[in-house]
DNA sequence: TGCGATTTAATCGTATGCGACTTAATTAGA
DNA sequence: TCTAATTAAGTCGCATACGATTAAATCGCA
């Protein structure tokens, strides 16, 4: 008999983090962001100015990805897109006033979260932890 | 300062996912398979003649996406779509025979899988179990 | 019995996410 | 120096995934 995705770790994984991404949105969505753009907009607050090759590496996504989610971003009006002077190859991401405006409004969102997941917080560290590993050995992050 | 996503149990979560996806295309893209068509063709295969609800519910998608993700699958030849002659609005979900034989092709990827992740088969079980708590908890099983 | 409420799929629009490829800029090496 | 290789973003196509809505069928209850 076949293993069915309830018995399966992948599918653990997999519908864990749609669950996650279903617990964020109703604390993101009057912010009018979405969970991928409150990622972008939390590595940029923790560190402004990163190039897109960066975040991209950080945020384990590839161009095609980011760059369309970039623009609209940009769009909304919370980042710029610059081509670096010294290398016209690369964008690189700043804040706008209104972006930090927005970061600074996202502050209690991982506290909400939390709450939610039921779990202490030594729990979420070691899970993190955990998954992190197992994340890195499939996939080791680009150089 | 805000926290940045390589500390959050979310982004963890979100990545490791993508990584086990990405750790399952080499082993089903010679069978023809995405990995949410697995998770169908696996539940099929454990308990055929499912009905499309029962499958969402199982799987946690909505129609909107499993409809389309479904016609793609038959148009393959792997399952066919039929009403339920006893009630009109449900569609019934069976396997053809190229549907189970493919099904057949794909018992060594779980072992496959597990093999990439490193992991004992206990510390697979465990991790499972708690992905599955916090799955429930953040997005309780449709009634 | 008959009609409003409910259930079930399906449709539409939007947002990721990636593989394959392209383009432009920079780097490296003969 | 001058070109081939490399790098960085972007484009295109396809496959999820979901919110909002719709259409059809069934159910429930007066």
């Amino acid at each position: 008999m076949a293993l069915a995705p309830p018995d399966m770790l992948c599918f653990a994984l997999h519908s864990a983090a749609q669950a996650v991404h279903a617990a964020y949105t109703p604390l993101l969505e009057p912010l009018g962001l979405t969970y991928p753009q409150y990622l972008v907009l939390a590595s940029l607050a923790a560190e402004d100015g990163q190039g897109m090759g960066q975040l991209a590496t950080a945020l384990r996504l590839e161009s095609n990805t980011l760059t369309p989610l970039l623009k609209r971003m940009e769009g909304a009006g919370w980042l710029t897109r610059r081509r670096d002077p010294a290398d016209d190859r690369k964008v690189r991401l700043t804040l706008t006033d209104a972006g930090r405006a927005l970061a600074r409004r996202t502050t209690d969102v991982p506290r909400a979260f939390a709450e939610k997941t039921g779990l202490s917080p030594d729990q979420i560290v070691d899970l993190r932890d955990v998954l992190a590993v197992l994340r890195n050995r499939l996939k080791p992050a680009k150089t």
